[in-house]
DNA sequence: CTGAAGTGATAAACCGGTATAGCTCCTGCA
DNA sequence: TGCAGGAGCTATACCGGTTTATCACTTCAG
């Protein structure tokens, strides 16, 4: 015998699939007895359920999806996805859910997977990272009824669960701690605009920018990428009077960033103090390792799923759940100013 | 209409379920017209398989399966997984196919995977990657019968069909290379031996240590982390007599290691050369910037998906394909030895 | 003693496709 | 004229589960 099917079960139980059905998924119908019996024969004939089966009957797949619209390159190096992707996997494997990964290149082509898993029936639910300020994906994802879960973005009004950090409140910490150490002129080395998370971390530091006394506090956005965070660098470390202090919005930017420094002979942390909004392996690489905010990017993910798996439940649901604060991880590019 | 099936298209059409079937899937039993009109309709209904339900009756689900045995921590910053996966996409995307990825401790929870997975029908086929001496998922998904490929393991007698690169003939022209430069002694911080794509780099370095007059060539093992890479680094710069050229197996291995070199004081190039097995935006990142040998990861997962599809199509196929030689990207990190 | 409610089970429909046996024409050939 | 054979299509079984209508039987209240 291949592979066992519940009417094989039935059969060598003395029972009908029904009854087995019932058995296996826990629900009233039949005797205690009978229950053990067939539990029992199954496990003996160590039977799985075919979840295209399953699938077909209820109407679940046992599978959510996660699409990451970012150019394969730049991908990788940043560790955000892969522990947001282990977390997810993690909160979703108790429910024996799977996880179904796509890497595309923009949000039209995002949309159009979403528009697939849903017709195609692939996924129950799907999570959107990296939200932009009008984002079509949310519009998309209501109008296909497919349940979703934004991470990173807090829904505004009518908008969709969300489990989200407080990016704010992150940035105010790094920017104090700066002011504290006594810099008064620190440039900030953003990410797109578009997003929104970069949108709140700008609006921070433009916010705590007078109440801190800062002299100068610029935000300079990027595309994200190593080049263009060591060229924005390159151009603040040549002005005649250069920032004390830079905040890098991801660790790859500021690791290119500390490399211009060095290239420029400008001494970190001694002339310069550098922060990266994000922690990894990449910054405690570096010498000097980087001063960094670390985010629980793990549990994120667990959080988010467990988020999912609720509105799978009941789509009506909307929790917008808000994480652990990130914590400021001092190492040995920041120090007072000269 | 909700979501349109094919007995809707049916109906709408005037025909049998059956037509539309063959309609819809090319094969013969309608008219050229017939067709014609049935593929008309289904556009303008805007019909999309049930992937289910075509699961259940013919036995392909359409996904395949990638399982990654590493601790999620030392995952992503290693852009090798993110290519390759991107690679297996854009292969698997061709034809409509999925893929599955999972992130695991250990082998062994890789295997029941596997073993999940195939009795769950959940994919059609496996890649394996990691390939180490004795690897016990040869024989498992050998018994489950479940197609795989393996990539970065050249397949023995009566192995599994693979993809590959030639790691020999790579580590070869690193050393020669370096033993041109005129480098006479070498070190090799290699990754776990129980690979075996790290086996054939230790002895490849072995074999050619006589040839090239190297004085000194040592392979030394770790298991890929940067903290162990650094480790090895600083006993390799403590002796008496240092090496004058090292050689990492991986790029953030080669990072480390050029970390601890700056650390202790030890130029790089001058009076050290320093080479990574592996490229990505990492090494570029670095000042000096890292000589690295570049792999083409991406096109090795598109390989690997045209191979697996083949043999999901028939699984008798054994097809060992050797990929795009890796080449010597020369950076600022090496030069002739003082 | 009768009727109602509850328990434990069964048989059959159903989900949305694919595969196959079989039916009806039509054509070609002996 | 008869028949084989193929094209074009229909009807139906089937994949492996879930769900529902139904039924036999017991128990208990009135």
């Amino acid at each position: 015998m291949a592979r066992p099917t519940i009417a094989d079960i039935a059969n060598r139980a003395g029972v009908s699939k029904g009854a087995v059905s019932f058995a296996l998924n826990g629900r009233p119908g039949v005797s205690k007895e009978t229950r053990a019996r067939i539990l029992e024969i199954a496990e003996q004939m160590s039977w799985r359920p075919h979840s295209a089966a399953r699938a077909l009957g209820a109407s679940r797949v046992d599978s959510v999806g996660l699409v990451i619209a970012r150019p394969a390159r730049t991908l990788g190096v940043e560790p955000f996805f892969a522990h947001l992707f282990s977390g997810l996997q993690s909160g979703l494997s108790a429910h024996s859910i799977s996880l179904q990964l796509l890497i595309v290149e923009d949000t039209e082509a995002e949309i159009e997977v979403y528009r697939r898993w849903s017709s195609e029936h692939r996924v129950d639910g799907v999570i959107l990272v990296d939200l932009a300020v009008k984002d079509p994906r949310v519009e998309a994802v209501k109008a296909l009824e497919l349940p979703a879960v934004v991470i990173g973005g807090r829904g505004g009004k009518g908008a969709l669960p969300s489990v989200w950090a407080d990016d704010r409140d992150a940035m105010l910490s790094i920017v104090e701690y700066l002011a504290a150490l006594g810099h008064r002129r620190i440039a900030h080395v953003a990410g797109t605009p578009n997003f929104q998370h970069t949108q709140r971390r700008i609006r921070a530091v433009r916010d705590a920018a007078p109440r801190l006394g800062l002299i100068d506090a610029p935000s300079l956005p990027t595309d994200f990428s190593d080049a263009e965070g060591a060229a924005i660098t390159r151009k603040l470390l040549s002005q005649a009077v250069r920032p004390t202090a830079i905040v890098y919005d991801s660790d790859v930017m500021a690791v290119a960033g500390l490399g211009v420094a060095m290239e420029m002979g400008v001494a970190v942390p001694g002339e310069l103090s550098v922060v990266a909004f994000d922690d990894s392996i990449l910054t405690q690489l570096m010498h000097p390792a980087l001063t960094a905010l670390s985010r629980d990017t793990f549990d994120f993910g667990r959080q988010a799923a467990e988020v999912l798996l609720e509105v799978i439940a009941d789509p009506t649901t909307v929790i917008n759940r808000r994480t652990a604060d990130p914590v400021l991880t001092v190492r040995e590019s920041t120090a007072p100013p000269a």
